[in-house]
DNA sequence: TTGTAAGCGTTATCAG
DNA sequence: CTGATAACGCTTACAA
């Protein structure tokens, strides 16, 4: 059988017809027929077999090209056990960060055809192992990133190894292989905001820590009292305060911190919000920042930048986290575990200096 | 063939058994073994059809429940050309409005057994529409939900349309069928503010609009006119200026606002961020607000309540919205467009009071 | 290098 | 009310 090659002057048709047709979309068999060749070989150039001759592969091609065809994931996916689709569980208060990671993954899932699909789910559920796997099984994903702080589950992570189920965990510690990981070093981070406060001449420092079944709790205040110490300075007990990372316990931290006669000279906050909660405090209870006091955050979300003052904090490129999570998960998912295992596991948070902070 | 039922003492297995059992899932064939009937009569009991009987039902579902079975969405979609997969598109930069949109979208979706595919594009591409087609076909979407403001493009909705794709867009007016649409009343709530600001006896009022392209700014801006035009009041033509809803172009439009001799008493903005804008630009002008200025923003967005002072503004029920959309869109796939059509497509927004205003 | 045929787990058709 | 049997669009042994 042979076709006249229509000639590319789509343009001449009216818009609307082109979108029809990308709509009605051809299958296998159309393309084989066409380009004269049997399903299998369509599948082998879909795939990109080696075992495919030259002209073959491109008179497929251009078949594929002129139909607009592309292989439907549903049936590709009854047929090898694959779906073409990520999952990202999450239980993050920070729709920022959480918008971040979603742009960086789609980044890369774009380019090589892959969809996402979102899971919020609870952090302190009984059932969220199961949960996770219930949403994993009904669409066969092939795999699911974890944000924290539900990436520090580990036996959400050992399940999931069990059952063979490629996954990539965010975190602000190492806790599972390089191919399982991206992880900010927020003790770094820390450390250096240490320094930043030390270099100011602060001596009277305290620390508003997140919950301490946190990793990333624990990791940020252990590199705030390490940095601090590399200058001789050691927080007072009774200066370390933990919030839960909210805006309002942010304000009863402070107002704690800053009711007393001798007062702190910095806060360092274990986030944003909290961070934004101290100045608040400090509004109310007349303190001026930075005059009086030094305030920063941790995490540069979009309040960071806003809020008057602005406050110094530190920035993590949760973008480029999450490009390199989807980076990792496919090629574990397309068997390349350890190729995975070499792409770079770890970020390094930078310090963004703003009107928060000041020196003595 | 027959086989002994197997009692449910699941609990008396260790843990992970159990999640191992929910992976490796069973298919309609086992179900149909088991329960001594045909394949057919389980799809019928799956999908709740009326022409089963009732002992041969309770069978069935008893052997469900036991295997822990739940139909591959990839076969039902090769089968029946669904996906049970939902479609979000957005080109918004509001991560919070995103979030809430997805929380709220999940709810409905998971009760009803459908997933979440997000997909981010550009509003101003040339190549929406085939991008969105593409995205579609790619996953054999069911249906897409659209954000504003995408939401507001009409070639978009038109060639869903002509394709039959179910759709459903959140707006600030209607612009389409009500199964097609949700829309929050964004004219009645700036009027609102109006009002507002009128009874605190405010007469010299400003206004930034937001890109006067959509239709959410020119329906906020037309509101905020009628409802002062009630108190006699009129918006001078050179206080009502354009931003781009950007914290930025905030400061901007308020440092041109309040740079002349007779200043302003009052602005409202078309969002939260560029009243968050306003703010700034009043503290670095030495403004007090809401003492020498009062400021209102749109949205009650995270950064509403955090900052100081605390943004009195407009709060819609983002949540409430998606929810509405995705059981319309959801009713509509299932063929029930016409109970879409009579699912609630208005949602009022309401007035929140803070710190940012104040009577003359 | 290429093709044939047998599934993958559902739903749909059409008898009974 | 129930059950064979044929799709659905693709991949994958197994040949050729």
């Amino acid at each position: 059988m042979s076709f006249a090659v229509r000639p590319a002057t789509q343009q001449l048709r009216p818009p609307g017809r082109t979108i029809i047709n990308t709509l009605k979309s051809s299958t296998i068999n159309d393309v084989a027929r066409l380009a004269g060749v049997s399903k299998r070989t369509v599948s082998r150039v879909i795939n990109g077999s080696q075992a495919v001759g030259e002209s073959t592969r491109v008179k497929v091609e251009k078949v594929i090209a002129e139909l607009n065809y592309s292989p439907s994931p549903q049936a590709r996916g009854l047929a090898s056990s694959r779906s073409y689709l990520l999952g990202l569980i999450y239980d993050n208060p920070d729709a920022l960060y959480l918008d971040d990671v979603q742009r960086g993954v789609l980044e890369i899932c774009s380019q090589l055809g892959y969809e996402l699909v979102v899971h919020p789910c609870r952090y302190r559920s009984e059932t969220l192992v199961q949960d996770c796997f219930a949403f994993i099984n009904r669409s066969k994903l092939d795999g699911v990133i974890i944000l924290p702080p539900v990436s520090e589950l580990d036996h959400l992570a050992s399940a999931l190894k069990q059952a063979e189920r490629p996954y990539v965990r965010l975190t602000s510690v190492l806790l599972d292989e390089t191919y399982h990981s991206v992880v900010s070093d927020d003790r770094a981070a820390a450390a250096e905001m240490a320094r930043y406060f030390a270099q100011l001449g602060h001596q009277n420092i305290a620390f508003i820590s997140g919950p301490q079944r946190f990793k990333s709790s624990t990791e940020r205040m252990e590199g705030f009292q390490l940095g601090l110490s590399a200058y001789g300075i050691k927080l007072r007990p009774d200066w370390i305060v933990e919030g839960n990372n909210s805006f309002e316990t942010g304000i009863e931290c402070a107002q704690q911190l800053l009711s007393g006669t001798d007062k702190p000279t910095a806060i360092f906050a274990n986030n944003d919000q909290m961070a934004a909660g101290v100045l608040k405090a400090a509004h109310d209870l007349g303190i001026k920042v930075p005059d009086q006091l030094s305030v920063a955050g941790f995490d540069d979300n979009l309040l960071a930048s806003r809020i008057i003052p602005a406050l110094t904090t530190i920035r993590r490129s949760v973008r480029q986290m999450a490009q390199l999570a989807a980076t990792k998960i496919i090629m574990d998912i397309e068997g390349n575990r350890h190729a995975a295992g070499h792409v770079a596991a770890k970020v390094a948070p930078t310090l963004v200096v703003r009107e928060s902070t000041k020196s003595l």
